[in-house]
DNA sequence: ACCTGAACACCGTTCAAGT
DNA sequence: ACCTGAACACCGTTCAAGT
């Protein structure tokens, strides 16, 4: 709360700068994150950050680098944390929709940079992500549990389903009725379960 | 082109604005629209824009809420055009992810807002958008295609899957294993297979 | 009712210095 | 190598006027 002077001088300005914009993008969101604002938070003169990021573009995608390693951390646990069935990892991986729900701000900066990846450590740690998913799927597939296809194929529709609703949750565009008196914890849960077994109508089976 | 001034004294500038806040987006991205700019553009004062919009944000909503509207006329041309049975249609949803594809930076805006819905209208216009899933699943499940669900929480699960993938796409985060040798148009041809039939293995039900 | 001009506080970014 | 101060062009927003 009140330690004005810290260890900046030290050579670690960077790593202050990218925890000062976590903080700022928790408490206020995107709109509030400015060079200027971190730099006086971090006691430095507005121009200091440039001797770390070329403009407020990479700062972003530092941080946004940041948040794919939380991620990644949150997903390990779970997915550790989880049974070892392949099944019961896939339910776990909606630890990704409660990360989103827990740092929608965050989130939104992950995914901000449109059509152009001029910042490979941030590619790469997304991809530490994905991996994640990619290793349960291809563990789920050696077990004959799902179909067969390139794992990284299949790992990417769970991605796709993962991301697609924590962003329309994160975006408050579920509304009512879609949720049908389930919460977004449920809704997730089910969501999960159908995309294992699909949403066409079968005979029946229904052992989870 | 070259044609400076026009009918803004007419009532429409709020229209203008919007037309060339859509055309910014479509050209420059998002971080260049700025009220200054567009005012300047269509050829008024900078804080004209003022008297049609609360700030910036009511501005960003209309052109959000433009960019509902012209996304519910796509799904419904794409709908009426695929042949009519229920199946067909679920395929031809794919547009969503083309017109994604096709105004990257629109659907920026149109998923910007976090949590607070203090725009009516923008909500309205995106539940049209998703009225046209829930009526083709409604039709679906009629014919004992789709499994039994509320037809909103089945049709959400359609459109956190369309949303997911385009939002990846977008943002340049679908890697090259993910596609594995296939273009975005026939990843999502497959994906949209798999949320039908399931990623589960199965005996074997391979009639599309 | 609708628009303008001046003003304020804030940005991102650059440049010439300082140590 | 790392930081500072002055400067520039740009913002969003407000207020007092103008017609």
């Amino acid at each position: 709360m009140s330690k004005p002077k810290a260890t900046y001088h030290h050579g670690d300005l960077r790593q202050a700068l990218i925890h000062a914009g976590v903080a700022v993008l928790a408490e206020e969101g995107m709109h509030a994150l400015s060079l200027r604002k971190l730099a006086r938070q971090v006691g430095v003169s507005h121009n200091a950050p440039y001797q770390h990021f070329a403009d407020k573009d990479a700062l972003l995608a530092a941080i946004a680098t940041e948040g794919f390693v939380m991620l990644t951390a949150a997903l390990d646990a779970a997915l550790t944390a989880a049974r070892a069935t392949p099944l019961e990892q896939l339910q776990a991986t909606r630890v990704y929709v409660q990360f989103a729900l827990a740092h929608p701000h965050h989130m939104q900066v992950m995914f901000h940079h449109l059509e152009h990846q001029a910042y490979p450590e941030l590619q790469a740690a997304a991809m530490q992500a994905f991996d994640q998913l990619v290793t349960i799927i291809a563990r789920g597939q050696h077990q004959g549990l799902f179909i067969s296809a390139p794992p990284a194929q299949l790992a990417g529709m769970v991605w796709v389903f993962l991301h697609g609703l924590a962003a329309l949750l994160i975006a408050d565009k579920v509304p009512e009725r879609m949720l049908s008196q389930a919460t977004p914890e449920e809704l997730t849960r089910i969501y999960l379960h159908w995309l294992f077994t699909g949403i066409q109508c079968m005979p029946n089976h229904d052992r989870s």
